[in-house]
DNA sequence: AAGCCCGCCAACCGCATTCGC
DNA sequence: GGCGAATGCGGTTGGCGGGCT
């Protein structure tokens, strides 16, 4: 993001004009009277000139493709874009407001119900036998949102600090937290949760057979994508697992 | 045939970020 | 450190074309 100078990327210069390249603008706006704005001119290269771009239909392996980045990354167009190559992430944003994202919320609808009841029921009960976190003990109700886990409290009489603790905020940031709301887990990379690095030993999610911790903060998934560790973890089936199994592939650590 | 509706997609817009001066 | 320029990003808008009535 923001500004990058002096480097070339796929054989585009960035940085700062150069005044023969001003030149070269000049003239060529002097000759053809192109009357666009610097911002125009730049997105219609980015999105439609620009050489190895590809034109007509996502594929249904694109298809896959972005939903299966989106249910990792969210609206991250750009990351996207980067991974499905001749795509534009203007061209993937479209696809998905247009055909992806109605279809995506009518599958979720209908998984949403039998799967979450599943996984609660298999999950949970071990959150509920550890002494360390009563608030879970009472966890007997259930709400949907974002693809995720949620685990609602019941019992508001939990002791506050615990709770805190267990979202990974200080005892006095109270103000995002909700009476009743325990843990979210789960639902893509925009977690509640997020890692104090004090008493709690806080690997509170650790994807099966992966190295690293996503929503702990401790990668940022920016860099996560350009790494070597992504490719492996692209290649091989996990990332399928991860997301199709959504909490089913997680190990509870807490 | 004409009008309307709707989906697709290119383009626009505002904001954030980074860098050079 | 402040400021402007350059660039990136994501949400939104608007035009166009095809299908339907």
């Amino acid at each position: 993001m923001g500004r990058y100078a002096g480097f070339e990327k796929g054989g585009l210069k960035k940085g700062t004009w150069s005044a023969c390249e001003d030149q070269v603008l000049k003239d060529y706006v002097k000759k053809h009277g192109l009357k666009r704005c610097g911002k125009s001119v730049r997105l219609r290269w980015l999105n439609y000139l620009r050489p190895g771009i590809k034109r007509g239909k996502i594929t249904e392996d694109e298809k896959d493709l972005i939903i299966r980045m989106h249910k990792l990354l969210g609206n991250r167009w750009s990351l996207i874009a980067g991974r499905i190559p001749g795509r534009t992430d203007n061209e993937i944003k479209n696809y998905w407001n247009s055909i992806l994202r109605k279809n995506v919320g009518e599958e979720k609808e209908r998984e949403s119900e039998v799967s979450r009841n599943e996984i609660i029921k298999e999950n949970l009960p071990s959150l509920a036998e550890d002494d360390g976190h009563p608030h879970l003990t009472k966890c007997d109700e259930v709400l949907g949102g974002g693809g995720g886990l949620d685990c609602f409290a019941s019992d508001v009489n939990v002791e506050e600090d615990h709770r805190h603790r267990c979202l990974g905020r200080t005892s006095t940031d109270t103000t995002t937290l909700s009476p009743g709301v325990g843990v979210e887990i789960g639902g893509g990379a925009n977690q509640d949760i997020q890692p104090t690095g004090d008493d709690l030993n806080y690997n509170a999610i650790t994807w099966k057979d992966s190295i690293m911790d996503l929503n702990g903060g401790q990668l940022d998934i920016s860099e996560f994508l350009q790494s070597d560790d992504f490719s492996t973890f692209w290649d091989s089936d996990r990332l399928m697992n991860f997301e199709i199994g959504g909490c089913s592939t997680m190990n509870y650590d807490l």
